[in-house]
DNA sequence: CATTTTATTGAACATGTTGTTGATTATCGA
DNA sequence: TCGATAATCAACAACATGTTCAATAAAATG
């Protein structure tokens, strides 16, 4: 399954290539960029580039694979009851710290996907991940037989809180990464398990309680 | 303040454009439109497009301007006393009616800004135009002397409804605008005063009780 | 270390897009 | 009907594209 592009050349390119797009699409958009001020500004010749991407997209899109891969993998190693554990205990889950200490990582490519100049595809794959962890939670909390009872539908409320964290994360891109992992993990969760409106500590809320 | 572009040849030609960059869009994403190929399919000339728009980018944009400018227009008749005596009696705003109904005329041009081949850049000014809001209910409901006392920093909390609120948006384009903008807006509602977990009905929660 | 393998370079190519221009035609508003 | 103006058409140089090939540089290997 895995590939191995182990030669150190290629490796320098690429390399050189993000970093380069990185910077391109913070300055114009994805859309202004060409392959010609791709290869000047890595200081890689043109060619070269066509022997590794089709076209500036493929790039961007080989990146976010990247990226996208290890969130998954790291995405499976979360338990929904020790999630819900620790929400009680009003701390942060380990397997959700570690997700974020991923996204820090790579704060440079992920703060610009998640920005203004970004992908929405990319955000939405992200959203992708999160709901289905929201999906086994909620099929977990709630009895078969309940679950067309909702005030809301069930597609609906997991839109809601998926795209209400992936929120949380762009504001901590965007004011520049000044909580740690650990202290955005607990505002989610927080968020998730009270309520926007409990969570301010102003009003009483049941919050998370098992049936 | 109102300019008069009355000729309905240049009405035309932009509705062409518009119609086509949508299509367009849908097909291949921004990023490989070129005006030829908009122009090609809109059966206008080449040229043409130069006597309006500088470049693609500035054909987008004006529409969002267009769409944004509305869009502002009715936010600014939302009242949030109104918004939460609604919310108390389990109905949907009457101003959050209208809003839906807007982005519902506007469907083509709003569900392709929303979705995977959208605009980020469009999403983020059409979250700030909701922050603004939830920025006076917080300050609303939350008397000064306890602003700095919240479980959750004030500006993750509206990131996180802001955010969480565009998600319903998008699923509801996404799935094809099957409810009513009377249903999303209730849905909405719901959501924001209970909190996604009580909202589910099958726990129980404070809600927005004012304090 | 020497050798083989492979990535990168630089140049050249046809092709297509761009943004602009000037002359012409078609359509609009009055 | 008629003057104004928008749309069309053809042509332009400048630039980006995607591909090629020989030459060169730097890796991996024994």
């Amino acid at each position: 399954m895995k590939e191995k592009p182990v030669d150190r050349r290629t490796l320098r390119t690429k390399k050189l290539l993000r970093q380069a797009l990185v910077e391109l699409m913070e300055e114009h958009g994805l859309e202004r960029i060409t392959v010609s001020q791709l290869t000047e500004r890595a200081d890689v010749n043109r060619g070269t580039f066509y022997l590794h991407y089709k076209d500036v997209i493929d790039l961007l899109q080989q990146i976010q694979e990247e990226v996208l891969g290890k969130l998954s993998e790291l995405g499976d190693e979360i338990d929904v009851r020790d999630l819900m554990r620790a929400a009680e205990r009003d701390e942060p889950y380990q397997a959700i710290v570690r997700i974020l200490e991923l996204w820090q990582r790579n704060a440079d490519f992920c703060g610009l996907m998640l920005g203004p100049r970004g992908d929405p595809s990319f955000v939405l794959r992200v959203k992708g991940l999160m709901q289905a962890k929201l999906f086994d939670k909620l099929s977990d909390m709630i009895p078969p037989e309940q679950q067309d009872k909702l005030q809301v539908p069930r597609e609906y409320l997991i839109a809601f809180v998926s795209s209400a964290n992936v929120g949380v994360l762009q504001h901590w891109f965007a004011s520049g990464c000044r909580q740690t992992p650990r202290e955005v993990a607990l505002i989610m969760t927080r968020l998730i398990n009270y309520g926007p409106l409990a969570s301010t500590g102003l009003v009483k809320s049941g919050g998370s309680s098992k049936p």
